[in-house]
DNA sequence: TTGAAAGCGATACCAC
DNA sequence: GTGGTATCGCTTTCAA
């Protein structure tokens, strides 16, 4: 039925490991017996079997890429293409395959036996909101190489991926000064959430000073967008401009802005967090700070080659932060 | 250094086959035995080698969702995650599992050889935009398990899925005409292309007649939805109502309708294919149909499972159409 | 019920 | 340069 290398010893007249060797271009083998092997291999279809290579090399060759598709909204969502294209471009070359393994499917306490007893895969990458301590934990003590995207208590910083989340802040509030306004507020996002205290982290660390009530917390949506900008538009003291959670929020903020007739970007700046598809489209384009996700996928998969590809043991190295990248738009368009 | 199955035969003191057997609970086994066995496994916590095990049996348990990386904007690309849990949803507890093969790192030539032959997967999932006509042809001369998402020509109908574009247009057209309007137009598209052919094909058999007028195809994007509106405004004859071919589209539309002063719904209604997280925002929110990528993957997955697993020779049957789903918003309120 | 031995399809070491 | 053979870790007859 199938072809195998033993057919191809055969054919050829040489033995198998003959054969294997040419296979692996091995130098030790003379050019006229690779032609004619090959050409044999070639006439007869052949292709050797990745299960049998894999098991005798005693390496799979297999990233595996770990989802939890029993939360939905995850953050994986919707960057999802972007991320396994990233990770896809660094590994795929190195000839590692891409698997995604469900965690639903697989159970937490089955989980590490399956990976880094079972060997299913060489490397890990999840997201950190899959991760336990407990999963941690094992995973450390077994020395198994996994990436984290986003920052995880216990995981060794050199096998964190994250986009620079303070970093966007601070880009979104620099080119807000560059533009004259002088007063932003930040509106939309969860106290406690890790997320939105980074990006309000580094929001307050690009401005001398922030008034408390510019801080306007509030899940990411566009109802509370403008509920939030209702109330800070009641203050005495009101912002020249508003760094916001989501595009969502910032939706929300510009509707609310409009009703109450507050001119974009001249009365106030609007710059927010993400770049969906339909930011530029809005009246006036949104300024964001576009998450690259293809990089973060790219970062993530570098950290795992190098772990799986160093000979000697790597120093403990910085986690890779992936800079955003700032998409200036209308909604902030006041050139001083 | 990693526990096999021989070192639990030794450390159980039994043959390995009859651990084998235990793996797999063999009804000729002792139930003394299998627990004993089972002990130690837990004990010496051995796991499998899936490498082995496939090897063994012949069979990886390895579906392969083929992807191109090396084109952008992909129809893939925004549901990706969707599609990828409809496929997981189905194959993942029938113990298959998903791996990610980009087509620019293996080469349209070696493609065949590699998955087909290679048996490196047992089925393949793929997108009809990756699709040659030779790539067809030699799959299914070779008999190997894939399914297309879309219909491609020399594909058997039943190892085809699709949204069922058509019928989308339909369910637009009729949630339309329910709401009392009467001469919709159709908007956005290029002529040629499938998915417009197919959903404007549809929008026809729903209505009596359409006046020539009213079918206005373009790249379907935002400023493309504008100019045709204009353009249709023109018209001394007049729609009461449009579909778009995307949500970017019905967004221009709607932006142009604005500016002119046209009420919409009163005047215009508007309904659109596709359910972007904006459309619920936009003032009106817009009626959509929502086109189910997570039922376009489970039904791929689920047809790729009835061929793999299939006893007998199964009777080809139609290609799996996935119902679209109405969102039915303020856009399109206009109750007789 | 259990065990021994022959695969599965490659790799790899060591002679020749 | 090339060939023989053990090996990777599990499954699967076939005997006992």
């Amino acid at each position: 039925m199938k072809v195998t290398i033993n057919d191809i010893a055969r054919a050829a007249n040489v033995a198998k490991s003959t054969v294997s060797k040419v296979l692996n271009d091995a130098p030790t083998i003379s050019e006229a017996t690779k032609a004619k092997v090959r050409a044999i291999m070639q006439e007869m279809n052949y292709e050797p079997s990745s299960l049998a290579t894999q098991l005798a090399r005693q390496k799979g060759y297999n990233i595996a890429l770990i989802i939890d598709l029993s939360r939905t909204g995850d953050f994986l969502n919707a960057s999802f293409y972007d991320i396994i294209g990233g990770v896809e471009s660094v590994i795929g070359p190195r000839g590692y395959e891409l698997t995604i393994s469900n965690m639903q499917h697989i159970g937490r306490e089955r989980f590490v036996s399956r990976f880094a007893i079972g060997r299913k895969a060489d490397g890990l990458i999840m997201d950190n909101s899959i991760l336990t301590p407990e999963l941690a934990r094992e995973l450390n003590e077994r020395n198994f190489p996994y990436i984290v995207i986003g920052e995880y208590p216990g995981v060794p910083a050199n096998q964190c991926v994250d986009i620079d989340n303070a970093r966007g802040s601070v880009m979104l509030v620099e080119h807000l000064l560059a533009q004259g306004y002088q007063s932003p507020a930040f509106v939309g996002g969860e106290s406690g959430e890790p997320l939105y205290e980074t990006r309000l982290e580094g929001f307050r660390q690009s401005l001398d000073s922030v008034r408390d009530e510019f801080i306007r917390p509030g899940y990411a949506n566009e109802a509370n967008g403008r509920r939030l900008t209702r109330e800070l538009l009641k203050e005495t003291e009101r912002p020249d401009a508003i760094v916001c959670m989501s595009n969502l929020v910032a939706y929300g903020v510009l509707q609310e802005l409009q009703e109450q007739g507050i001119a974009v970007p001249e009365e106030m700046g609007i710059a927010t967090f993400d770049n969906i598809p339909l930011a530029p489209y809005t009246t006036p384009p949104l300024t964001c700070v576009d998450m690259d996700t293809f990089a973060l996928g790219a970062a993530a998969g570098n950290m795992l080659m190098a772990r799986l590809e160093e000979s000697a043991v790597e120093e403990v190295q910085a986690p890779s932060w992936v800079k955003p990248r700032l998409v200036a738009r209308r909604s902030t368009e006041r050139q001083a």
